[in-house]
DNA sequence: CTAATTTCTTAACCTACATCATCTTTTTCC
DNA sequence: GGAAAAAGATGATGTAGGTTAAGAAATTAG
């Protein structure tokens, strides 16, 4: 079943009846992303919510040098979006982009609010999940105030275990918040030091 | 009436019958914090969600260096807790302190889940209340990748109006992520280019 | 399979911000 | 109101990480 990933995920915080996940699942679509393929650009409107089941997202904004800050990635069993977007519905400023081809469900904002009203428990599992992604968002903030890159580094396999060798390093540079340059000097570094 | 500030914030997000308001009301506290005085200390578990009325209450995490790193600040109007202690229950690792004599309204994570049952709008209203905190929390995450102090120092004042003549500026300092030193000259560099 | 593109590495030099130390000013609180 | 404590300013010096440049290695896509 395609969307068994997306239903034990879900599973996990609320209990569904067939009927409910009857209407949930009727609301979901199914998209394949190639390589590269964007599913939003900076200034477009945010109207989806999409839950990666294989390949992997990356969230990224452009700053005023063109450099590119990774927000976050998204893994299989994990939700992407710009959230700001999203809740506005005033255009974002995340690029959204397949780093490999990538299979994803999709929620539409309207749909998701659809689902709030008949199915109130949906309120509850979207909330846990945005609580969840707010505690790791606020300690990502502690980190890149307290910890130098090389720590931030270390935090960065910990929470993307499965990305650490599929990713390019330029990527995981760019999510901790350092050049490719130093990135790649830090890493010979740790190297020579044993892991 | 003292919670005056507080309904109106709810009500500009869920509308509430006079007996839910009645419910809601009735798992509130009131609490008056003096100066200096804590109201959650790191290692310790979050149980409530403080409201601010009057005040004002700043969350900050002690690296192992020592320092201080303020991760919010909470004028009135706003809300405190240690989210990742809150929803897990666990030690967590944010110091809750009044900035100035404070008065909170204080709601325990039990109650919490109690108004969650009985009046299942307030799911909604948290929700709306985390989605805001989460985008905040990216920008923020973002601002700090992207931008030079001098600029998030900008954003600072435009997000706190209220703060900037009212805290002491080594908070100001610690919130953007320098030294005291460092916002010093900064500020002063700021001052000779006019604001 | 191969040319083109992207990614990685290394090196020399640069800068935003930190640290440490000292002094002045402001705030606190008895 | 005045001593003590906290906050702020400023100078000298240190460093994590940035920038630029250029070649080597790996990936991609035709």
């Amino acid at each position: 079943m395609p969307f068994d990933l997306l239903l034990s995920n879900v599973s996990k915080f609320i209990h569904l009846e067939s009927n409910e996940k009857e209407i949930f699942v009727s609301y979901l679509k199914q998209k394949k992303l190639k390589r590269k393929e964007f599913l939003l650009s900076e200034g477009g409107v945010c109207k989806y919510s999409a839950f990666v089941t294989e390949g992997c997202l990356r969230g990224y904004t452009v700053d005023k040098n063109g450099d590119e800050r990774v927000l976050s990635f998204a893994p299989p069993g994990w939700w992407m979006a710009d959230m700001y977007s999203l809740i506005s519905q005033k255009p974002g400023i995340l690029n959204i982009e397949a780093l490999e081809d990538t299979d994803i469900i999709l929620l539409s904002k309207t749909d998701q609010e659809r689902l709030y009203i008949q199915v109130p428990k949906f309120e509850r599992f979207f909330r846990i999940l945005i609580e969840n992604s707010l505690v790791a968002n606020q300690q990502r903030i502690i980190d890149n105030l307290s910890l130098t890159a090389e720590e931030r580094y270390k935090i960065f396999c910990k929470r993307y275990p499965a990305l650490i060798d599929t990713l390019p390093n330029k990527q995981i540079a760019s999510y901790i918040g350092v050049t490719p340059e130093f990135f790649s000097r830090m890493r010979s570094g740790l190297l020579r030091k044993g892991l």
